[in-house]
DNA sequence: TAAATATTCAACCATATGGTTTAGTATCTT
DNA sequence: AAGATACTAAACCATATGGTTGAATATTTA
């Protein structure tokens, strides 16, 4: 199963979507944190907060390592660089370079049966 | 009314979170383009097509200019800035450069009740 | 062993999302 | 004036999302 960067790029925007898990990858940059701590500064559940979480690791934006009976969360950047990346290629339109973003463009990675460049 | 960072960012991820729309972008940043040229290589209706537009447009991505029966569509790279801003800091952290990061933090812009950088 | 702690799971709920179809409103063309 | 064109609006549908609560599972502590 190949997985695409599009579909990637779904999960990895879909994450970014909602301001609290914005908060706890912030909170994970500061260093690694368990479900409990991440979970502390918001007005939820704890089951919310877990889902959360959950969706943050699908992304592929954190890790888990469970020991014990506590999930130690770590943030991993990595996929991040797509949704950077993507993002980027705009900013050079914004700057106005223009014949960047035309090479960005031309480089792109294509997902069969689809024609634009996501 | 003030709008908040955390909502704008909120709409801008929310809108790239689908492959139509950034497909949608990436024509557009090849020039302006009507509803019906946005919406010509999707398998999907024009009704369907012009919704994802209005999410564009919501996001602040896309500005739209009525000319007779036409809606013309353009490409509006700004909101994009902060999105790319906020994925950004992660990518120092990425790199390893955990002091950029800190100083990135410590600038956020914060909505008031939250704590977070989000 | 019993109780407390850390977390997930399952069922449920309200609302959002992405699509459809049909109808309506302008505008352009003939 | 009539018809074609470009689009939006409204009603509807299935599924996703973000939350809840209560119960289950594992682990640590007393």
């Amino acid at each position: 199963m190949v997985e695409y960067l599009s579909d990637r790029l779904d999960a990895t925007f879909a994450a970014l979507a909602d301001p609290t898990r914005r908060g706890m990858l912030a909170t994970l940059a500061t260093g690694d944190q368990t479900i409990s701590d991440l979970a502390a500064p918001y007005a939820m559940s704890l089951a919310a907060a877990s889902k959360h979480v959950k969706k943050l690791e699908a992304a592929g934006l954190v890790t888990r390592e469970i020991r014990g009976r506590s999930h130690i969360c770590r943030l991993d950047a990595a996929a991040l660089r797509e949704a950077h990346a993507w993002t980027e290629r705009y900013q050079k339109f914004w700057a106005g370079r223009l014949d960047a973003l035309e090479a960005a463009l031309a480089t792109d990675i294509h997902k069969p049966e689809r024609t634009e460049n996501d």
